[in-house]
DNA sequence: AATGAATGAGGATTCATTCAT
DNA sequence: AATGAATGAATCCTCATTCAT
């Protein structure tokens, strides 16, 4: 249902977005109820279903929204940095920043991953954040600063340190963005770097 | 309700745990009912009360074994190694060995997250997990193998990186375990030494 | 609530009783919604509101118009005609033409009957068409054309026999009028006749 | 869901469908909630479930079966008569005193053609009472009985007719079944013979 | 130990109707 | 005359849990 909105309606739609993302992110999705969606805003029942198809409908869009979000942000940090670890770099940065602005939606992509339905959306989204890394990555192993690697393994690496770092301390925790950031960028750039295993294979 | 089991009955009820689950896994723990699991063994409804107090109640028994099998396992393989960093790594090899004879579970961590009352035992779960490592860490810098830093921050990026991993290629791809195994011990020893930002804050 | 309506006011007010009807007999009464309605027309739910008490009411009108309608198509086919049995196979043949025009029409009658608040109209309507042929019966009888039966009865089986034809050639088949009609006639001016029963009671 | 149905989960289906059968026929069907069913049958709203898929699958098997009864009396009662213009009296006169005991089953029928997913099943209940009827007449020609017409259309009209006369005079009405079979007998066998028509075309 | 049956609160969704503009 | 927005009761259906046997 593609509906002309006019002003109001279209902030309508914004409040309903807001305010599922954060009681999902509370409660979880299924223990909240559209009821409580919409009792919460204090509207009726119908609202709700005037400006989304479904409450799987909302979901999914609350994913893709975020995840274009955070995409635009990091995209805004790195500009035109020509350096490509530079680029990881701040893109960790952007990163760290935005999951602390936004550390609600932790909970949010975690669940989707959990069911099929929403899990496609999610992969898709994934793949976007793992392609810009990897370009980054092969970029540097083809300029010699990091040895030749298969990238999209280190892209996945990369990414689930910096989330889990930022689960525990931005989200769980409520440690300064910058610290976990410094923690993050030396640990990532020195896995980039590679260690000798302890124990030859 | 503590009962006493018949040997048949242990077999029953291990039975339940192992087909919720898959099913868990497969589908989300909410899609998926009781009648469903009851179903999908082929008995009837009250075999499932007989042996457990109620659905969230078996969910919880399912997280704690799952994690308590993994620590077992990383403790049986680490045996008295003496090295701090090979326990590291020998403990993380372990861990995807795990990961990929019960991939199913990862949903099923993934899910406990996003709804309070079972997060509570999965942050417990984790902060044994993270407690071992963080032992061996302050161990290496005492020894002098890794520089100071704050382990338990380390531990966590060790964590992140590791799962990630056996994530994305454990469960949905279909990687070798040695060979993911490997990427992950070369980028966590990394990580552990360190990089030198490429950005001086 | 009576309004006065402009010209422009009474065209809108037939589009909205023309697409109801179409949608009705379509779909089915409940599964067309006021919704269905206006936006299949392009226009706000005000409109249907400002034409039309409820939906209900543009149900009864549909079908209180759709009966005057046929039987003013009757009358005027009838014409003076004396003969009583040949206003009896022009109405038949009058009626045929008029379901092959509005076969959509059939839905809603049959629909109407099997809820009370709509099937007191459609007895209403009914009680005009048979009193019409009654009153033909009666003269037939009177004259000798058609043996002493009750002609009420009679009356109804000859609406019977022909609205089913109708129906299955008309509605759902695709027969030309003429045959359906031929056929029609043929059958209830020979019920009309009478046989002989097979079995004496 | 195919259940296994204990004697007493058999009973309480056939209560279900017998009290669901009467309720739709009163108010109609859609507005006869599940709720209203199993109100008045005193029980919870599971119940409703445990024994049907749906409410649209309740009643098309209400509709289905009731036509398999509905056939299954007219075939006992034909028996092996050879005369074929009497198995088309015995078996109108059957179909009276069906539908005299189960007169609230016209307004079911009535209702199920307007909405496709249901008229679908009519047609096929229909046209396999179409396919005896025409069977008969076929043979009525043979042995010159009944003039040869379309056998089909003529199955139409008969069919029309009966049922018209049943729902207006034991349906509505309250007249004697061997009244109203009489009177449709007569009709049905002059119609089958044919009249002239009045006007030639 | 186990089954089929039953419960009923709760959930998503629809929709006739009304309202403010 | 007309629109988009809002209402909220009503509907179908699900499901964890309990019960009688």
């Amino acid at each position: 249902v593609e509906r002309k909105l006019t002003a109001r309606g279209r902030e309508r739609r914004q409040q309903i977005l807001d305010q599922s993302a954060r009681l999902f992110a509370e409660r979880g999705y299924h223990p909240t109820s559209v009821a409580d969606i919409v009792d919460s805003l204090g509207v009726g029942k119908g609202v709700f279903y005037w400006y989304f198809e479904s409450k799987d409908d909302l979901f999914l869009e609350i994913l893709a929204s975020s995840s274009h979000d955070l995409r635009r942000l990091q995209q805004a940090a790195i500009g035109d940095e020509p350096d490509p670890l530079r680029r990881i770099e701040i893109g960790i940065r952007a990163s760290l920043r935005w999951f602390r602005e936004n550390r609600h939606l932790f909970n949010l992509s975690q669940f989707a991953a959990t069911e099929e339905r929403f899990a496609a959306v999610l992969r898709q989204n994934d793949a976007v954040a793992i392609a810009d890394i990897t370009r980054h990555l092969k970029e540097a192993m083809a300029d010699g600063s990091v040895p030749e690697q298969d990238p999209e393994m280190l892209a996945h690496a990369l990414v689930g340190a910096t989330r889990h770092l930022a689960r525990t301390y931005l989200y769980h925790g409520d440690e300064s963005v910058d610290l976990v950031a410094d923690v993050a960028v030396h640990f990532v750039l020195g896995g980039l770097a590679g260690g000798r295993p302890a124990t030859p294979r």
